[in-house]
RNA sequence: GGCGGCGUAGCCAAGCGGUAAGGCAGAGGUCUGCAAAACCUUUAUUCGGCGGUUCGAUCCCGCCCGCCGCCUCCA
């Protein structure tokens, strides 16, 4: 059970206001997924990471989540980049499609319930079409089908635009016959050389977003607890999304709409077409550490800002929410040197998981959750820098348990810690400098042997030269030095 | 032009009517052969500026300055 209930942020009413399901302890939640025509970049990363988060959050709590993220695998982009490269579609999409997944991998995204991908729900997507057309909410000309804006009442209330000011701004593509400038596509003619598909209104395509209704309603039906995505999908995306489901279905369409902050460098916000997008894999190639390692440092990094904040991705904040988590591992690998294990599996924790909860009802404040790690570190270090002698100020399952849900709910400290803080001696992988693990052994006795004949100028020698390599000792009372890599 | 967001210590970042969380960095100290790590102490009388409402405002209102986003594909 969540400690309060919880609060987020709908950006249909823009307020905070609690979140009720329709069906208690059942969470429809569809988010928008990805266009599958190129790599995904930081700004993918963080909006599923976010919904992820969300999303092990309901588990935590005790919700059935029903989550479906969708693949847009039929588009303007994917066709040029077939034809480009003189391949079909599909040898574009399976391509991106691995990658996507591969990232979502990187990234420790638990796997949506469903995954649905355009082109296997045309049937669903022209099902609803000749709905919105039988309803007189849709229309044909010059081969296209278009959803007839002005016959929806409430568009417009999503994104807070008077109808007037959009259609000042709208445009109309040469060859389209749109009734209204507003008015978007549901179908595509076919045109020349393009992939098509066969439907009532004649040979042709689906328009962007009518896949997301199409889908949504198939697998949750016709009214969703929670829709998400990127604050750019916002306008038109959803818009379009909420006018034509609710004109097919006649229902609210969606009760909770969460959009998410961009990534931006610079202070400008990462996108494709500024080109100043970084990718996923790329990032993670180019890390110095592990992947289980980047995974977190990346989620650590992004989950230490509100998710309807901007993010500035710059290597000072990248460099201190490494150094934070380094932090919060050591306090855990204290902990299992004290007591030869990470003590009190499945304890309950009164002390500091309230307050952990607490924060993530709070519209999803992940910083106040991650400072809540840092006040349960900062109780018990001071204990057992003293050797733990006495009585500990905080029973040490209560910080077992607590960062134990913090593994289950953002994917934290999830790699063993000697691993994190040591890991050379585990694994004898070589560092980033390419010493080995035997190399790093071999130095490291051949200092101790320095220091027993009190040969300093020799040891601190050699200690430099591990630095040098990404290796730092810390040396201990009456043990083997401490290896931490850095 | 229309709509919206942001501006909190050197940096990152919560709080959003009751008197400034947390992280990183910095300073001093304990420990150490010296370090490192850890620990202790310390670092914003103040929240872009000016007015207003209030017993009381970083939080509400108005104006101004600066930055950013959406309005076209975009997480």
């Amino acid at each position: 059970m969540a400690s309060s209930a919880l609060r987020l942020y709908n950006s249909l009413t823009r307020q905070v206001e609690p979140f009720v399901p329709q069906t208690p302890g059942e969470v429809r939640m569809y988010v928008c997924g990805v266009t599958v025509y190129d790599d995904c970049h930081l700004g993918h990363a963080r909006s599923q990471m976010v919904f992820d988060t969300l999303h092990r959050y309901f588990r935590e709590t005790g919700d059935r989540v029903r989550y479906v993220r969708n693949i847009t695998d039929i588009d303007d982009k994917i066709i040029r980049k077939a034809r480009e490269a003189g391949v079909p579609i599909g040898t574009i999409t399976a391509r991106y499609i691995d990658s996507f997944h591969r990232d979502m991998e990187r990234l420790g995204i638990l796997s949506p319930m469903a995954e649905p991908r355009a082109t296997e729900f045309l049937g669903g997507m022209i099902a609803l079409i000749e709905r919105l057309l039988a309803r007189g909410a849709a229309y044909q000309a010059g081969g296209d089908v278009y959803f007839r804006v002005r016959k929806f009442a409430g568009y417009g209330e999503l994104s807070h635009q008077i109808l007037e000011d959009l259609r000042s701004g709208a445009r109309v593509e040469p060859g389209e016959a749109k009734e209204d400038p507003l008015d978007f596509v549901l179908w595509k003619g076919a045109k020349e050389g393009e992939p098509s598909y066969p439907s009532p209104f004649g040979a042709g395509r689906p328009g962007w977003h009518i896949e997301c209704s199409a889908m949504s309603l198939h697998y949750l039906g016709p009214t969703l607890d929670l829709h998400g995505g990127g604050m750019d999908l916002l306008f038109p995306h959803h818009e379009n999304e909420r006018a034509q489901s609710e004109a097919a279905t006649g229902v609210t369409f969606v009760r909770t709409w969460m959009h998410n902050g961009f990534v931006t460098t610079r202070e400008t916000k990462m996108s494709k077409s500024l080109g100043n997008t970084r990718q996923i894999r790329s990032f993670f190639e180019e890390s110095p550490y592990p992947e289980e390692v980047t995974r977190e440092w990346l989620r650590y990094f992004f989950l230490s800002t509100h998710y309807r904040s901007p993010v500035d991705f710059t290597d000072q904040a990248l460099s201190a929410a490494k150094l934070a988590l380094d932090g919060l591992y050591q306090c855990r690998s204290l902990l299992e040197e004290q007591f030869g294990a990470f003590p009190g599996e499945g304890e309950a924790d009164r002390e500091f998981a309230p307050a952990f909860l607490e924060a993530f009802s709070a519209d999803l404040d992940t910083p106040v959750a991650l400072s809540v790690l840092h006040a349960a570190k900062s109780r018990i270090n001071p204990w057992l820098a003293g050797g733990g002698a006495g009585t500990p100020p905080v029973d040490p399952r209560a910080i077992r348990s607590l960062f134990d849900l913090a593994g289950r709910t953002m994917g934290l400290l999830q790699v063993p810690s000697s691993r994190w803080v040591g890991g050379l001696r585990e694994s004898g992988a070589p560092t980033g400098a390419g010493l080995s693990g035997e190399e790093i052994a071999r130095l490291v006795d051949l200092r101790e042997s320095a220091r027993k004949n009190r040969d300093f100028r020799e040891a601190d020698a050699i200690r430099d030269r591990l630095k040098e390599s990404g290796v730092v000792l810390e040396d201990q009372p009456g043990g083997p030095p401490r290896i931490r890599r850095i």
